[in-house]
DNA sequence: TCAATTATTTACCAATTGGTATATAATAGA
DNA sequence: TCTATTATATACCAATTGGTAAATAATTGA
């Protein structure tokens, strides 16, 4: 195997820490003073192991997406409720704390302040939201199929009705960032999914 | 009345301008530079007039949503058919062009944006979102009132589910900028409002 | 015509930006 | 122990950032 000195930082860890960065300033007002403090690493290291800031924010969509998403798709697979899971995916919004509503998604964030100043970029972001609508299809799909679900409205149409529902909660939670607005709202729109 | 020389700038015209800057690259991204640009004006003159890039911000806020929000609302006002006129309002953006399906929303954009670099103006805009909802509101109750609505909902309900719509479709038209996909989404979520 | 007032132009500023180059430190394998 | 390899620390950089100061220009009213 190939020597060298060792790393002093976990990639997974360092990138986490960057997504934190990156979700509550955004990229353009994120420095990478920002970044390498609470990255914990130097300067040097931070641009040997990544390359450039950019590069860096493309890691970590893949990084916040892939640790997140994979679990939700195999926890539904595994349930035998999956719908019943999907609003409680929803419903959990709810009672996030002050500090998460305030945050809001990352993606979504992402989506909203890169298509200005990087499409490119915000493409790749709003592809992870593709991905997510994607398991909620297959989910809901599978579910009208087992009569799970009655309604007859095609699958596309109530997995993008959810995606929207999530981006648009992304926004609205900071308006009301209480428990029983939001609540209300959810249950509201959820009830489309029957 | 006061002397001293005439401004050589139409406040409402550079605000446009500043909008536009503002709500295609955002708050941060947004340079001086750019700004004086797009608002053909001196450095001197900007500052002068302005104070701040914090408070050419908030003018602009103030100037985007009194123009087009007021508006909005006599029309409904005026209108017979204000339901009618809502669901139209939320069909329209189906067809925008791709240029408007990037931009996105200048207050969703900015609540998204600020909310982690500064809270009180994330606030300030968010509160014009609830200034958007009050008219939806509004026009919503009085069609209960008349029965033009069936629905039992609340309208508070009925109009944060709006506001909401309005926030996600800010974010899912960059993920679909095509009228067909769109179209479908709001024809779902317009169902509620029958 | 002369103040007083307000707008514009221009030159300037310290601080911060993302990024680089070089030297050094720590490892593995020969 | 020597070499190749990789990581880190540090000093540095040009460019850009938001913002200011002072001089000047254009207006109104006396």
């Amino acid at each position: 195997m190939a020597a060298g000195r060792p790393k002093e930082f976990i990639e997974e860890e360092a990138l986490d820490k960057a997504i934190e960065v990156f979700c509550v300033k955004g990229y353009e007002a994120s420095s990478t003073e920002d970044l390498l403090h609470a990255m914990k690493m130097g300067k040097g290291s931070l641009y040997h192991a990544f390359g450039s800031k950019r590069a860096l924010f493309d890691k970590t969509l893949d990084h916040y997406v892939d640790g997140y998403l994979v679990k939700f798709d195999e926890d539904l697979e595994k349930s035998d409720k999956p719908i019943a899971m999907i609003k409680k995916f929803f419903m959990d919004i709810a009672v996030d704390n002050i500090e998460k509503h305030k945050q809001g998604c990352f993606i979504g964030n992402s989506v909203a302040g890169l298509s200005g100043t990087d499409p490119e970029m915000a493409k790749r972001a709003a592809g992870k939201l593709k991905a997510i609508e994607e398991v909620f299809y297959i989910h809901i799909r599978r579910a009208q199929v087992n009569g799970v679900l009655k309604t007859k409205e095609s699958a596309r149409t109530l997995a993008r009705h959810l995606i929207t529902l999530w981006n648009g909660l992304n926004i609205t939670r900071r308006m009301y960032p209480d428990a029983k607005t939001l609540r209300e709202l959810i249950e509201f729109q959820l009830a489309l999914l029957n």
